[in-house]
DNA sequence: CGCGGAGTTGAAGCGTTTCAAACGGGGTGG
DNA sequence: CCACCCCGTTTGAAACGCTTCAACTCCGCG
């Protein structure tokens, strides 16, 4: 408990765990297993059966506008979402909600705890979802966790990596609309990859946290949805959103802080600084740790 | 050069280093070393003999403005800044170069691609820099790497998802006024973990980069430059900047795109939402992997 | 039934963007 | 060695777009 900014009640989450009223509603449709969480975190193989001896997990559940952890918290555990979403919230000094991020489905959450750390974000659950929760004592041993989790987790955190990039290119663009348009596109994308309709989205969240994942005012991103209704490239209702016009939104994505209007005019000069062009580095290795290294025709496998 | 899609020869950089040309230039005032690698990457412990044996690295220098490895990349190794800084970027299609990130000494670069995938953003050098790179290949191999690597590679990695975490806070800011403090604020605190000095920064990027960064265009940040130089928080000199004024820098960088005028007013209420009040989850486990799990009395160990 | 929150829309103010121009430095080539 | 040019930086001025404040509707909930 206690901790810098103080939730006593989180702080014990982990020990209430042991309080495990079993499937206190919701007959779940399937039920949790290891194979399943491995697949979610991008992992095809089939497991062996020492690798399903190997991991333990056990499957939570999340309700609507709970937090899964909190800000500054150290969770002794590493979530994978199962089933909903999450948003990843950091409030400021002043109140305000900064969102940073969603979680989505096989996306991994809390691992910035693991090392000893605390979270920067909470998690708070946009949708009824369920979540994996993985030991973090057993996680930090590598001889626990085997091969198979290991290539699991790495390929997991690759993926939430990659996902800061994309929600900063979010951000890059100047016009709200453009924000809005991207967001979208994104969260169509992230839907079609992981199954479901790209077409009919449910945003799962308020105008408020939408403006604040986009940095923009909620009043404004109530204009753009109106604006890029009237253009007929979407349809709105409230929180669930049809893409009409995929085309037509990616073009309205387009717009950048870069050079304003003749997008992809000058597509001529590769690099936009050209003089002292930006050459790749031919990498000189100053010192190795092992003197005679593999041979690095090796290296060329993909 | 060319494509989105590919970059051929940068895919052979890794062939490109057996060239193997030893210290091109600048001998280096300390020798490379793998308790350096550990440390930079967190690790206080010293590393058994057995560590220094199963851990392989190579020390490479990258030039001011050459590339470390391009975007849609698939490098073959995981790399350690050891001195100086990167920036890591990303291409829009228009041309438009967007700044994700700086990546100081100790940070993770190329992660992304260890699995499989590619870069979702070029990394390049700001100024003279070296870099630890760790083979891929080793790396994937948990036995290989031995149990200190691993843990020293969760913790960089932890830390790597945090500065994320950091990078949008400082985009959460309204006015380019408080963007800009927060940014020389939050180099500062970077510096300072390094052991350098807190006041005096060397941006080692320009005006254009910086806006990119904080997602403003340069002129502003030019003219926000100069409103915190006239107001006697800071020291300007094109890349030198010195602070006076922490305190001052602080304040400015407090706005938020929240509750506008009354920062610290209300901090009565403790959530923001209040009627239907986030709550803590209480976990249930639908479900668990091994049958009798560990005591839950166990979890509570810090 | 009334309250409060969420969403929408309007109007005004202002900050940022954008377009321009000028300055200065650093590099290259004559 | 100097001139020139290119590029980064700074500053100005105008226009746009967003933020902000405000009013209003709709809806769920006590």
């Amino acid at each position: 408990m206690t901790l810098h900014e103080s939730h006593p009640q989180e702080a014990r989450a982990g020990a209430a765990a042991s309080g495990a009223k079993r499937c206190r509603l919701s007959p779940l449709p399937e039920q949790g297993s290891v194979p399943e969480l491995l697949r979610l975190m991008g992992m095809d193989v089939v497991p062996t059966a020492a690798d399903l001896d190997a991991i333990s997990a056990s499957l939570w559940r999340v309700r609507r506008h709970t937090v899964l952890f909190h800000e500054g918290a150290r969770s002794e555990f590493l979530y994978v979402v199962r089933s909903g979403s999450l948003k990843c919230v950091k409030t400021l000094e002043d109140g305000y909600e900064q969102v940073l991020g969603l979680a989505q489905v096989g996306e991994l959450l809390g691992f910035e705890s693991l090392h000893g750390g605390r979270q920067p974000s909470a998690a708070v659950a946009l949708e009824e979802s369920t979540v994996y929760a993985l030991s973090a004592r057993e996680l930090r041993d590598p001889q626990r966790r085997g091969a198979l989790l290991d290539a699991a987790l790495h390929h997991a955190l690759a993926e939430k990596l990659m996902r800061a990039a994309e929600t900063a290119e979010m951000m890059s663009a100047v016009a709200s609309d453009a924000r809005l348009a991207r967001f979208l596109l994104w969260l169509s994308g992230r839907m079609a990859q992981a199954g479901q309709s790209r077409r009919r989205l449910s945003l799962h969240m308020g105008r408020r946290d939408i403006a604040s994942l986009l940095g923009i005012a909620h009043e404004t991103v109530s204009r753009s949805f109106t604006t890029l209704s009237e253009c007929g490239l979407i349809r709105v209702d409230i929180r669930d959103v049809e893409i009409l016009d995929f085309d037509g939104l990616r073009e309205r994505a387009r717009t950048t802080r870069g050079h304003p209007a003749h997008a992809a005019s000058a597509p001529a000069r590769t690099a936009p600084s050209r003089g002292r062009a930006i050459e790749v580095v031919a990498p000189s290795p100053l010192w190795r740790s092992r003197p005679a290294s593999p041979e690095s025709g090796a290296l060329a496998v993909a």
